[in-house]
RNA sequence: UGGGAGAUCGUUCAACGGCAGGACAACGGACUCUGACUCCGUGAAUCGAGGUUCAAAUCCUCGUCUCCCAGCCA
């Protein structure tokens, strides 16, 4: 991990607070981090996560987990506890300050109706459309609200007949009173307060006004004694407002919001919208579809939550908009699985192997390194037999030059065991595809090379085809056939990769994986990183998914 | 179009007036019982035009391009 093996992280961020306690502005640091429990947590969300805690961690503040709830539309309890569970998953806690905004209902009231009594806040008849009439447009200055100018006693009465369920929804909003030429339109009398009767999930029915963002967030972070307040670069025109309101409402140390700019990755997309519809259009398997940028969907892919904090780490904290090639994610994890992942042998598409003069009941217990560099994880029992299966693209009839694998009158070294050659092919009559192959194996090569010194360069897995277990893998490629699908303007569903899974029946897994538990990773020698699926697999059918493949330098000579 | 923000190798982050650097990607090679890993090496950038300065990615001026804002979403 970065934090452990170099220097601490740096960025404009850590800069300003570095500087906040050179001068003493703040004692301590306190960062939140503010999801709104109505969608999964994404890779994007990872990287705000690693911001905010990482930061409490590094400057020994605190960071708050709170759910940003103040639109009932969409929000619920599966949210919120998956929420939680992604962040615990990642590394972090927030120890007891799991908080949420709609706690802060009554408190936010109050906030309101000061603003009110200050003369700075009024109740509008206008409806929605109205509303945006009024606010005029990114050019013309808006025009001030018919009811702009109601006395304070008859807001207050209003404002309370809001929360008492007096009018229907949408009749009336409570809105603060700043500037309607402003040519920042975040700040032409923004709506503070709406009526909403869908219900809460967690306080039901219990208010029917809820306040908006802009008005909740700024107060939310003061009441929990916030210092920084870090979101994406598309708050930065919203900041005006938040400083409003907590420069009207608010006493001493006030937080600071900064912004940053929020992960786009390649050939993903991160908008949660687009990932509600994957999800309710059934494109994809569900929020932790292995295939789907979520959290969930990472873990459920094998992905570990280091290489999501190495990544996280290396791409940076900034301001410029930008889109991260997917493959650096992809070496953070195989950097890490390399070093970790046991290694095992499996062969996904089989093809017979008989080795003629290898004795028929013999069956011989090889011990294998479970990783080649790390001696100390130790060695497992892998049994070798008469018949084999190999990897079917490891043998080639009329194979091309630079080509080291197997092919007719061929050598090639069977991992952990001997060199076998290719005497003779069995092809199907019809087909002509190859059923089996007819080899002969070197008793003199088991752990040695060949005594005549003659150099045998292909090395190929294998499994003994009476030992080893069938399975099931998936292959799991990227989401999206364009690196930028966000940025595209053809219809998104088109732009989804029809090869993005492949599922494969009829593997074969070396007999030591009958242990693999859920969850459990392993390096498939030659093939990639592959984990048992936390959900879908059984010792009586096991189940991988493969994280990431291998890199490939052959695929590169082949074309 | 008003306002806000941003432009540095293909990508991403640095360089805070003093030799433009790292990572990923790419390419070449070495090693290899994983065509993996590792190691060595190569190519590759300051949006443009002026100005200030001994010295500019950095400061100034004028342009250009990109992103964000006209939800009773966050």
């Amino acid at each position: 991990m970065t934090e452990q093996d170099g220097a601490p992280q740096s960025d404009f961020i850590r800069e300003i607070i570095e500087n906040d306690l050179k001068t003493g502005k703040h004692g301590g640091i306190a960062t939140r981090f503010p999801p709104e429990p109505n969608g999964y947590l994404h890779i994007g969300h990872a990287k705000s996560v690693c911001l905010n805690f990482g930061i409490a961690a590094q400057y020994n503040g605190t960071c708050n987990l709170r759910m940003d709830d103040t639109d009932p539309a969409g929000e619920s309890l599966e949210f919120v506890e998956s929420i939680q569970n992604d962040i615990r998953w990642l590394g972090f806690d927030w120890e007891d300050r799991l908080f949420f905004a709609s706690d802060y209902f009554e408190q936010l009231y109050q906030f309101a109706v000061t603003l009110i009594k200050k003369g700075k806040a009024y109740v509008c008849d206008l409806n929605a459309d109205e509303i945006r009439t009024y606010r005029g447009t990114l050019t013309e200055p808006g025009k001030n609200s018919p009811h702009r100018d109601r006395p304070v006693e008859e807001n207050i009465d209003l404002f309370a007949r809001m929360r008492a369920g007096e009018f229907e929804d949408g009749t009336h909003v409570l809105r603060a009173k700043i500037d309607m030429a402003s040519p920042n339109i975040t700040l032409r009398d923004p709506v503070v307060y709406r009526i909403k009767r869908s219900g809460h999930y967690r306080i039901g029915d219990g208010w029917v006004i809820y306040p908006m963002y802009d008005f909740a967030h700024c107060l939310s972070d003061s009441i929990e004694k916030i210092t920084h307040s870090i979101c994406t670069l598309e708050f930065e025109n919203n900041r005006p407002l938040y400083d409003w309101f907590v420069n009207e409402l608010i006493e001493g140390p006030r937080p600071r919001q900064i912004e940053f700019a929020r992960l786009n990755l390649s050939y993903t997309m991160l908008s949660k919208r687009r990932l509600i519809e994957l999800v309710e259009g059934r494109l994809v398997g569900g929020w932790d579809d292995p295939r789907m940028p979520t959290v969930a969907g990472m873990r459920r892919r094998g992905y570990t939550p280091e290489a999501i904090r190495e990544f996280c780490a290396r791409i940076g904290v900034a301001k410029n908009d930008n889109l991260v090639d997917i493959a650096l994610l992809e070496h953070c994890v195989r950097d890490d699985l390399n070093e970790r992942a046991p290694r095992a042998m499996a062969v996904l598409r089989p093809l017979k192997v008989i080795i003629d003069n290898y004795p028929e009941e013999q069956v011989e217990e090889i011990d294998c390194p479970i990783h080649p560099q790390k001696p100390e994880m130790g060695t497992r029992k892998v049994p070798f037999s008469r018949i084999i299966y190999i990897e079917n693209d490891d043998f080639m009839e009329n194979p091309p030059k630079k080509y080291k694998r197997l092919g007719p009158g061929r050598e090639v070294r069977l991992r952990n065991s001997y060199v076998i050659r290719l005497d003779s092919t069995k092809k199907n009559e019809s087909t002509g595809e190859v059923m089996e192959l007819h080899c002969t194996y070197d008793p003199d090569t088991r752990n040695a090379a060949p005594s005549d010194g003659r150099k045998v360069e292909g090395v190929i897995h294998w499994v003994s085809a009476e030992h080893a277990i069938p399975a099931t893998v998936r292959l799991y490629d990227r989401l999206f056939k364009v690196a930028d699908p966000a940025g595209a303007d053809a219809e998104f569903a088109t732009l989804l990769n029809p090869e993005s899974l492949e599922t494969i029946h009829g593997c074969y897994v070396e007999s030591s994986l009958a242990s693999a538990q859920p969850e459990d990773r392993y390096q498939f020698e030659r093939l990639g990183y592959f984990c048992a699926d936390r959900k879908d697999t059984s010792p009586a059918r096991p189940v991988f998914n493969r994280i990431v493949s291998l890199r490939d330098s052959w695929a590169k000579i082949a074309k």
